[in-house]
DNA sequence: GCAATATTTATACACTTGCATAACAACGTC
DNA sequence: GACGTTGTTATGCAAGTGTATAAATATTGC
């Protein structure tokens, strides 16, 4: 009688396994939101068994959490690349933090997905609406920074009111052109996106941010 | 010995009833996401009992899809007034457009936490993807129809390319300070968002569209 | 090779889920 | 007031849920 053999598997470090499993979870969220994140498809997902998931995180709740604060920094942590990445003047740098949040990989879909799935939460769970409020405000403050750099630059001074209304908008015209870049990409041709959102970041400002583009 | 006695009950009206249940619906999700409706929890909610759901609907998703279908009418009925309340010159009404659609109770939470429940799976299920793919453009076309009234008023001709270009710009700033008075609303003062709106819509056409307005 | 360890699997359990069905009672009609 | 219609409740069921526990095996150090 052929006994039921028992599957091969093998040790993985902790670190690698707690990543496989977030990324699991993340992929299930994406796929079909918070309802499909269930502990037996992450761990079918992660290719192991769902007992395993319970002796990496204390319940589902956490590894939820954690899936969540992962996503979270990526996402800053992207736009913190784009804003390293350029060393030329602060419009350049201006410029090529909004072209940066407004083509992949921070546009896209499952990226989207996953923000909604939790964000959709935020009202009533303190704890990701702490979360995103953080978030936000590091976002907005490093905008709000970028925005004065940009004024100086300029020789225009301008109040602290003035700066929180800038950088407000700014932000607000980020976001609302990431969901749709996010929910509809294909509407708008490449690159679209990051020209209108310059575009309009510079007419807010009431100055042009990249110099040799005469259009 | 006494037995279990039945619950009491009325008979509402079959138009009434689908509108408690999808209302019930509504409030379930908001709360706790698509995972926290359930059939029993929306019963329940509704004051009736499991069962009643599937008299009323073929099942549980058929009930989702008209409670979407709800809260995606009311919002653009809710921006449709706005327009139709406003007679003035077009400026007038492009603002009052913009103003409506960032106070409440178009900002609201519970809106949101919806909208961004059933969002997050837009794209994973294409009858979701499209019907916010309709309701988007539907709004898109009002803001550019909108644009072309204002700019003819202002004496200045666009090009298409403009008008779409301004459009989308319009509709990405509403959109993100939407989602940003909806979860973080006191962090803002009143009306402040609708100023910010109307502020960088006027920077953005290069006009001003509050008349007497002198700041 | 061999034993010790703890990662991983397997199984079980109590509970919830959506749905099917049958019993019931509220309401309109005569 | 009796009566049939059908909106509504009550109950049951199979599948799926998160979690607890024990058994098994991959890995490490000797």
């Amino acid at each position: 009688m052929a006994v039921a053999a028992r599957r091969k598997f093998r040790r993985e470090g902790e670190e690698r396994r707690r990543q496989d499993l977030i990324e699991a979870t993340l992929d299930c969220v994406a796929e079909n939101g918070l309802q499909g994140a269930t502990v037996r498809a992450i761990a079918l997902r992660a290719g192991v068994t769902a007992g395993l998931i319970r002796h990496y995180f204390p319940g589902k709740e956490e590894l939820l959490q954690a899936a969540y604060a992962t996503t979270m920094g990526r996402m800053t942590e992207l736009a913190k690349t784009a804003l390293a990445t350029v060393e030329e003047g602060p419009r350049q740098r201006l410029a090529a933090f909004v072209a940066a949040s407004l083509v992949p990989p921070v546009i896209d879909v499952r990226t989207f997905s996953i923000w909604a799935s939790f964000i959709g939460r935020a009202g009533s769970d303190p704890a990701l609406g702490m979360a995103h409020r953080a978030g936000y405000l590091g976002f907005r403050d490093e905008v709000e920074a970028l925005v004065a750099e940009v004024l100086a630059d300029a020789g225009r001074q301008a109040s602290a009111g003035e700066l929180r209304r800038h950088a407000i908008a700014i932000n607000a015209i980020i976001d609302g052109l990431w969901v749709e870049g996010c929910l509809a990409g294909d509407m708008f041709a490449n690159g679209e996106l990051a020209e209108i959102g310059i575009g309009s970041v510079e007419a807010m400002l009431g100055l042009r941010l990249r110099q040799g583009d005469v259009s």
